[in-house]
DNA sequence: TGGCAGATTAATAAT
DNA sequence: ATTATTCCATCTGCCA
């Protein structure tokens, strides 16, 4: 069985490549690993015959590293936990569900979700109105509503670490966990922040380190698109895709630097991979400290994963003595660097640390947003929430907002305008939030905390919002299909009745929008869309009106119902002149790809640590190495530097 | 215009 | 090796 060959020419594996040089490469490589599995099967029999190897696939691939499910839960369990039930799926499926929701089963295995729009809390809070108490039970069922507080992880009190660990369902859940996730809290992210540079995230001189600035130089070519009537310009790159210019141009010393850095990513061995998460990934996040990797992913059931790649301050000084190497006897995976939170119970939309690298902000399906502060030492603080109408809510933090069922957090942007470093309301001035019914809102967390507007404004979901880097305007994009550029100060909060307008939009293809952010250097906008594009908007922020893009790059975004969408992501700092991005691809062999600014296709980044499609991805915010993180639908994450 | 059914998608855990 | 499970995605088509 020879796979089909499709078509030679420059098609391949249903890609079409823009070179015969590049097709020729992709199929080198697609060679290259058929070969190697081919290989491998051989090797691997040999190597289990020889010497029997620990445990489950030898194969390379399939992260042997990270979070493993323990099978059976040994009958003397001395923590106390509970037996385990008897059957995941089949309790669920039982019946335990949200009070409001159910799900009745139909013939073709489809579900029909039915019940009022959730009623807010129902009044009676019965049992659970504040248990200090953690139940362990949950995980199993994290979907059930804890009456009250929208099902969400507890009342909205604060989770220290070893609740967020115990909250982990005992089949994710080793012995030690806690001891080691409070010696991340306490000393490996502490240490980590020492490292951060400055210059790194102080605003004003430049966003980013190594370097400078963009050029500000040349004020830019306007595009002009204004006056193309509607029709599209010259819409005949209909040969393929990218379109680009063959001679690189002058900015070639930046481009080759970048190159070079760009070139030399690999993640070809078993310890680029790890299972960090339970569920599928929705968001990824890396901490900012040039001297360590550590990487945060969000999963679908609210779990945080966080894995110290490399270690990073294992062999501290003081290290404790209870715990070091020779202490586990059962989990020697104890030390493979992830820990496990639980600390929302929907889908972690957004992860984001802000510059410094002192606090890491949640946003969730579940309707809030909880702060990781290291500097301070607090955990999982919840800085805002949706919450009903009733009194006892009064003094919450989002009181009124909530809007039933069908409304979660889908994005989520730090606001850097007050400084990213803020002293503040732990370490970032605020955050707006956007909303699966179309509504933006503003935190400013610099008091005590405070809802500055709430505004609708759009019909549908918003997928991401970004604010762009001079702190004016904001971009929102969602299943309408348009982006829109907002004045930031000119939202009108929702008592006022004046309909908003934005400054500036664009249409692209007809079809939702997964994401649009702007470039650190904010010159510009990237889109990325289920109209199978990526676009790239120039000073977009000074046109009003119709925008459009100024380059496109056609990519297959139809990642189907059961990966996470593709959100094409820039390189949070700025490269000399040259800014770069990141986003997954559909192609086969799976691989991550980068781009840089002008839509030219840099490195398909593949490897053995690529196991799935990588659906979200994102860069450390180091300019001075490259080291790209993607998460996939099955909770592993690859990094390849 | 809005609501629903149905198709589609990829990867794992369980068999 | 095959099957069942995912089911807070999104698009199209059909109905009112």
């Amino acid at each position: 069985m020879v796979d089909d060959d499709a078509s030679e020419s420059f098609a391949f594996d249903g890609r079409s490549y823009p070179t015969y040089q590049e097709m020729v490469n992709a199929k080198r490589r697609r060679n290259a690993d058929v070969l190697a599995k081919s290989g491998l099967l051989e090797a691997k029999s040999a190597i289990a015959s020889s010497s029997g190897g620990g445990g489950s696939g030898g194969g390379i691939v399939g992260g042997t590293r990270g979070l493993k499910r323990a099978k059976v839960v040994p009958p003397g369990d001395d923590d106390g936990r509970p037996a385990p039930p008897p059957r995941r799926k089949s309790s669920r499926i039982a019946g335990a569900m949200a009070p409001d929701v159910r799900v009745e089963r139909e013939s073709m295995g489809s579900f029909v979700i039915s019940g009022a729009d959730a009623s807010p809390p129902s009044s009676s809070s019965s049992s659970s109105s504040s248990s200090p108490s953690l139940r362990v039970e949950s995980s199993t069922t994290s979907k059930d509503a804890t009456a009250g507080y929208n099902g969400r992880v507890n009342d909205g009190s604060d989770l220290s670490v070893s609740d967020a660990v115990e909250l982990v369902g005992y089949k994710w859940r080793g012995d030690g966990d806690t001891e080691r996730a409070e010696r991340l809290f306490a000393r490996i992210l502490p240490d980590a922040i020492e490292d951060v540079p400055i210059a790194n995230y102080r605003r004003g001189g430049g966003r980013a380190g190594g370097g400078m600035g963009l050029s500000s130089g040349s004020p830019v070519s306007v595009v002009d698109v204004t006056n193309t009537t509607s029709g599209r310009p010259a819409q005949s790159t209909a040969a393929t895709t990218v379109p680009r210019k063959d001679d690189v141009d002058d900015d070639d010393d930046a481009h080759r630097g970048i190159r070079r850095l760009v070139d030399g990513l690999s993640c070809d061995d078993g310890e680029c991979v790890a299972k960090v998460t339970p569920d599928r990934i929705y968001s990824v996040a890396c901490h900012p400290s040039p001297n360590a990797v550590i990487v945060c992913a969000g999963d679908k059931t609210g779990h945080l994963g966080v894995w110290n790649v490399d270690g990073y301050n294992h062999g501290g000084d003081d290290a404790m003595n209870n715990e070091n190497a020779s202490s586990s006897s059962l989990s020697s995976s104890s030390d493979d660097g992830v820990h496990l939170f639980k600390v929302h119970s929907g889908a972690i939309s957004t992860l984001a640390w802000n510059g410094p690298g002192t606090s890491l902000l949640t946003s969730s399906y579940d309707g809030s947003v909880r702060l990781f502060d290291v500097e301070r030492g607090r955990a999982f603080v919840e800085v805002f929430a949706t919450y009903g109408d009733e009194v006892k809510y009064r003094d919450k933090l989002g009181y009124g907002t909530d809007r039933g069922y069908n409304s979660w957090i889908q994005g989520m942007e730090i606001d850097t305008r007050y400084g990213s470093g803020g002293g503040g309301g732990g370490g970032s001035g605020g955050f707006f939030l956007c909303t699966s019914e179309g509504r933006v809102m503003h935190v400013d967390m610099r008091m005590k905390g405070r809802l500055t507007f709430d505004a609708v404004l759009s019909e549908k979901k918003i997928n991401t919002i970004s604010l762009h880097p001079d702190g004016n305007v904001i971009a929102t994009a969602g299943l309408t299909g348009i982006v829109q550029l907002w004045d930031v100060r000119k939202i009108p909060t929702l008592s006022s009745k004046e309909k908003p307008k934005p400054i500036s939009w664009q249409e692209s293809g007809g079809r939702s929008i997964n994401s649009a952010y702007f470039s650190p250097s904010g010159k510009r906008l990237l889109t990325t869309t289920m109209s199978n594009r990526l676009e790239i908007m120039e000073d977009s922020h000074l046109v009003a009106g119709r925008m459009m893009p100024k380059m496109r790059v056609s990519h297959d975004n139809q990642t189907g119902r059961w990966l996470s969408t593709f959100m094409a992501r820039w390189h949070p700092g700025c490269y000399t002149n040259r800014e770069i991005f990141v986003v997954g691809s559909m192609k086969q062999p799976r691989c991550m790809e980068v781009y840089d600014h002008d839509g030219d296709l840099l490195r398909e980044i593949r490897g053995d640590a690529i196991t799935a499609v990588a659906s979200r991805c994102c860069f450390h915010p180091d300019t001075n190495k490259l080291i790209v993180i993607g998460g996939n639908s099955s909770g592993r994450v690859t990094i390849a530097r």
